[in-house]
DNA sequence: TTATATCATTGTAATAATTACAAGTAAGAA
DNA sequence: TTCTTACTTGTAATTATTACAATGATATAA
């Protein structure tokens, strides 16, 4: 995705486009996986020598008030930010920490009883052991 | 539940039924709530004078591996711990940090292309705004 | 264009949850 | 009892994240 597409995105939603915003949000994009802010910051650091640890952060939490990102807080160590905005389940290998996303409707799932509820985000979390990491050890 | 119970239970699953495990446990099962490791730690101290925090990390984790609860990183603040071993859904507001559950089965939700994985663990996890504070802000 | 106000970025210092580790204590087996 | 193992404790360290104040950039209005 070019930094044009990028820019349109931000503004469609509010978000001032900002040089550190685009490359956020196209990180975010280009690499599918699920990096934590550290992994932004380091990746970004080569190209945006001035890129604070912070502006990163601040970066992501707008990012997520905007529902422009998905937060994804598994396994308590961090925060994972998923650009991926279709809808669809995450799973963590607790072996190799990768995390893969599996196709599915979280809207389907009923919810009794929070009926006055204002359900805003949904997300499907579940954990074990990936095909890779049950090989190596057989 | 009393302590008896409490004890037979952590026999069952392979886990030396130590006092301090006992009262944890105890605790996640008389309040139904979600409380983090803190919360535990302050509500034990009184009648475990000698208890540490290291002590209720220790604990939670070796109950987390041995299927006694269920770890909840909602989030990213902190790591909150459910007795409650029916599945169920959760539903954390974010403005008061309250977590509800709700019925759902976790097990109708399909997964493709995680045929060859090892599920171990399935949370549904849902956010926005409970109905209590939706009215605070009518 | 210039002035002004607003918003974004940066760096440092603080916070808060959690873990590492080493020493002490309790409990079960021989 | 003694030995061994497992559990608990307290302190120090670590790590992710936030608070905050100063700086820099951008947009708007005069």
């Amino acid at each position: 995705m070019d930094s044009d597409q990028i820019t349109q995105q931000l503004k469609q939603k509010g978000v001032r486009p900002s040089y550190q915003r685009i490359r956020v949000l196209q990180y975010l994009h280009d690499r599918a996986g699920h990096p934590n802010a550290e992994e932004i910051y380091e990746a970004l650091l080569p190209e945006i020598p001035t890129l604070s640890r912070t502006t990163v952060y601040n970066t992501l939490h707008v990012f997520a008030s905007f529902g422009l990102v998905n937060c994804l807080s598994i396994d308590g160590v961090d925060t994972r930010y998923d650009g991926m905005l279709e809808k669809h389940g995450h799973f963590q290998c607790h072996q190799c920490g990768m995390i893969y996303n599996f196709k599915t409707d979280p809207d389907r799932i009923e919810t009794p009883g929070l009926e006055k509820f204002k359900i805003e985000n949904k997300n499907i979390i579940f954990t074990g052991i990936c095909a890779n990491c049950i090989n190596k050890y057989k």
